[in-house]
DNA sequence: CGTCCACTGGAATCAAGGGTCT
DNA sequence: AGACCCTTGATTCCAGTGGACG
């Protein structure tokens, strides 16, 4: 790989308007987290003893997505290491329960957070539940130090896998002889304590809480203009785009991070263009971008089965009064796949697939009785034309559109 | 007011595919 | 090589259930 490659104009273009697009990352950490003073202070609090080998409190934070809760841990966490000097007394670790999300991968990914040597490092797979609890409980013994484990995302793991690891960290304490552990869970489900946790550990789990509430309005505009200070030369801003930004990010919850994703989607787009400034025209583009590859990621990572689900919905000869049920749906659902000579799933576990797909937000689902002609549920969708055509241009369908011409006269997929 | 439809929601279970360990 | 282990996707079974209809 030479300089001289097929990026070449890449190299050579200078960025206009752009400066620094790290600082517009949302995994960019600023020196000074704006707003969000009384939470760190808390977090300081609680968790400073650990720099005297003496055992924090479990905390557990609480606050919606885009509120700086991953930013704010990650910093104190981040500070704490660097005031440990000689790293003898505490030692912190970060886990995205999110990514992350067996109890096997949760305890692999901490334990070689520890474990330094590769020759020791935990298998990613083979052994038992039970073996890996026992080396992970022997190796953070003798590192004697007290160990702060932040789980992100805690509830994505406590709906999938249920509390016996979380019972374990949080009692691991009295296997333990010289070290101590304990426990940061960050989660945007304020509901979190009382519908997942069993009372043997929500005690535990929460012996602290913090409330992380949004961001207001002024709040957000504070935050951009400091990141944007920095990130862009000057004078390129047209001065309305930050507040239009902010008020976008504002009325949908205070969601610091989607404001950001927007301000540099917009920049990135304008640069693009070549475009001598940004623009409130830009960040409407930068939107609209921002959704359709919401999506687009959504729908790559689907089975094939559930592909075929969401196409049924789509597809379904009597969508056209605006919803559909899941038998409706099933018997769709088994016309395709039986064209793409794949295996018929259930109906039981249709309904499941289109449970996850209302999840991830592609459609709408919510049950409904029609009385003695029984309960099911309403299905609509309402995805743009860019998602469907998506989805029909997906490989899957590839040599299906072909076949389906024949009889079914609704799949008329336009691509262009 | 009770019935009864057409599913939902939950739990137990299986099989296949990734691997380790002895 | 055979015994075990975890994860994932699917199956099977079954006890609910909201509310229009009779």
């Amino acid at each position: 790989m030479t300089g001289d490659s097929i990026f070449k104009h890449y190299l050579e273009k200078k960025n206009t308007l752009i400066k620094d697009r790290g600082i517009l990352q949302t995994t960019y950490v600023p020196e000074q987290l704006l707003h969000r003073e009384s939470q760190i202070n808390d977090i300081v609090d609680i968790v400073g003893p650990s720099l005297n080998k003496e055992q924090p409190s479990n905390i557990l934070i609480i606050g919606k997505t885009g509120t700086g809760k991953t930013a704010v841990v990650n910093y104190v966490g981040k500070e704490l290491m660097k005031e440990d000097a000689g790293n003898n007394n505490c030692c912190y670790i970060y886990v995205n329960c999110e990514v992350i999300d067996t109890p096997y991968s949760i305890l692999y990914n901490i334990s070689n957070q520890i474990i330094t040597d590769p020759n020791n490092k935990i298998p990613f797979t083979g052994w038992s539940l039970d073996k890996i609890f026992n080396e992970i409980t022997k190796v953070i013994d003798n590192e004697n130090k007290v160990f702060i484990i932040v789980l992100d995302e805690i509830d994505k793991s406590f709906k999938k896998n249920g509390d016996d690891i979380f019972y374990f960290l949080t009692t691991v304490n009295t296997m333990l002889k010289r070290s101590r552990v304990s426990i940061i869970g960050i989660t945007n489900n304020s509901k979190f304590t009382e519908e997942c946790l069993s009372p043997k550990i929500r005690s535990r789990l929460g012996e602290e809480k913090i409330i992380f509430p949004p961001y207001s309005l002024d709040q957000l505009i504070d935050i951009l203009n400091d990141r944007a200070k920095i990130a862009f030369y000057p004078d390129v801003l047209e001065p309305s785009v930050i507040n239009y930004c902010a008020a976008v990010s504002a009325q949908d919850s205070g969601d610091a991070r989607k404001a950001l994703d927007l301000l540099r989607i917009a920049a990135d787009i304008a640069e693009r263009n070549s475009d001598s400034m940004i623009t409130p025209a830009h960040v409407d583009f930068a939107r609209q971008k921002i959704e359709l590859d919401a999506f687009t990621e959504i729908i790559k990572t689907l089975t094939d089965q559930s592909k075929i689900v969401l196409r049924s919905i789509i597809d379904n000869p009597k969508s056209e009064n605006g919803y559909v049920n899941t038998g409706d749906v099933y018997v769709t659902y088994t016309n395709i796949a039986n064209q793409l000579y794949l295996p018929i799933l259930t109906q039981r576990r249709v309904a499941d697939l289109i449970s996850e797909l209302d999840m991830l937000g592609i459609i709408n689902a919510r049950v409904k009785s029609f009385g003695r002609k029984g309960r099911t549920k309403e299905i609509n969708v309402n995805l743009s034309k860019d998602v469907i055509n998506l989805l029909n241009s997906d490989d899957l369908f590839q040599n299906f559109s072909h076949k389906s011409s024949v009889s079914q006269t609704t799949f008329d997929t336009d691509f262009n």
